[in-house]
DNA sequence: ACCCGTGTTCGCTG
DNA sequence: TCAGCGAACACGGG
């Protein structure tokens, strides 16, 4: 679920649901989610009142107040976290890892199949002392995106641009969605170096990023408000079967180019969207809109006799 | 049965 | 010392 337009909608969701409630109390069961060593445990919870609602690339930092004192929680989804709202009669979700029992009868449910996910609390609300905040990069949508922090960093670069989009340390909440998606609308190999861009593609590169991420974030309101903008989610993820198909074009792949593999390209409409793998991950792209560092030489312009390669299709 | 997966970390290698 | 890469983690879904 989780690359940062999915995150800043859970934080958005947290703070709607428990914004000024009290935990009464926590129940956990999978320990896992605590991280593997000791953990505090979130047995301190209990008795704390939400405040305040933050995030950091995927990162969610929640702040609760106990005795005056602030206390810390915090969230990373992994791969397949989610924050549920449920009532106390209600069947829990499946996978639910840990419950949060508020004063308003609802229950916080953090449900995670695959455990990758982690929570933490976070002893006087201080997140400046995680490490896994420490070195994290700008959030694009929280700190803006400045044109001359990327040329100078991705300048130090030399693995592919794609990879570095996916660094957290280099942009924070960019996935390997979102880092196709952003190489595409700003029309990026995402082979390339990335200290072999050009100040002329960097600016492409910043506003690809910006757009790609407002645009699934729009997207995921519009499918909330869909499935009725409700608080309590009832809409129960198993009904993988036709059902959902036959249910209409809610669940259709929102992106451009991720998970369309041998589509035309939405763009040129000419050439199929690729799929390679780098460092284990998929990366989809237009060759034809995204072309590979073949530039002879860093010359403005040439002729250009681009010639047609046959082949590719002889469907 | 086999491959794939919206993330991060760890260990090995050059 | 560090960049780069595959494996591991855990559990389905197609």
């Amino acid at each position: 679920m989780p690359e940062l337009p999915e995150v800043e909608m859970a934080r958005r969701c947290l703070e709607r649901w428990a914004k000024n409630r009290r935990v009464q109390k926590v129940i956990v069961h999978e320990p896992r989610v605590l991280g593997r060593g000791r953990g505090a445990g979130l047995g301190a919870l209990a008795g704390a009142r939400f405040t305040a609602f933050d995030r950091r690339g995927k990162n969610l930092l929640l702040t609760l107040q106990k005795g005056g004192a602030p206390l810390g929680l915090w969230s990373h989804l992994g791969m397949t976290g989610k924050w549920l709202l449920r009532r106390r009669s209600d069947e829990p979700p499946r996978f639910s890892r840990v419950e949060l029992l508020l004063d308003d009868g609802a229950i916080l449910h953090y449900a995670d199949m695959r455990l990758f996910g982690r929570l933490r609390l976070v002893p006087g609300g201080d997140f400046g002392r995680l490490p896994e905040l420490g070195a994290l990069g700008p959030d694009p949508l929280r700190d803006g995106l400045d044109a001359e922090y990327l040329a100078r960093t991705l300048g130090r670069v030399k693995k592919p641009v794609k990879l570095a989009l996916m660094d957290q340390n280099v942009i924070a909440g960019l996935g390997n969605i979102q880092a196709s998606e952003a190489l595409f609308r700003a029309r990026l190999n995402p082979l390339r170096p990335a200290r072999s861009l050009s100040p002329e593609e960097i600016r492409r590169l910043k506003r690809g990023i910006l757009d790609s991420l407002q645009h699934t974030l729009k997207k995921s309101q519009i499918e909330r408000l869909a499935r009725g903008a409700g608080d309590i989610i009832y809409v129960e993820e198993r009904k993988s079967d036709r059902a959902k198909a036959a249910e209409g074009s809610v669940s259709d792949n929102p992106f451009l180019v991720y998970g369309r593999a041998g589509e035309l390209c939405p763009a040129c409409r000419r050439t199929r969207i690729v799929r390679v793998i780098q460092s284990g991950r998929a990366t989809y792209y237009c060759p034809r809109c995204q072309p590979g560092a073949r530039h002879l030489s860093p010359s403005t312009s040439r002729p250009r006799a681009t010639r047609r390669l046959s082949g590719s299709t002889a469907r």
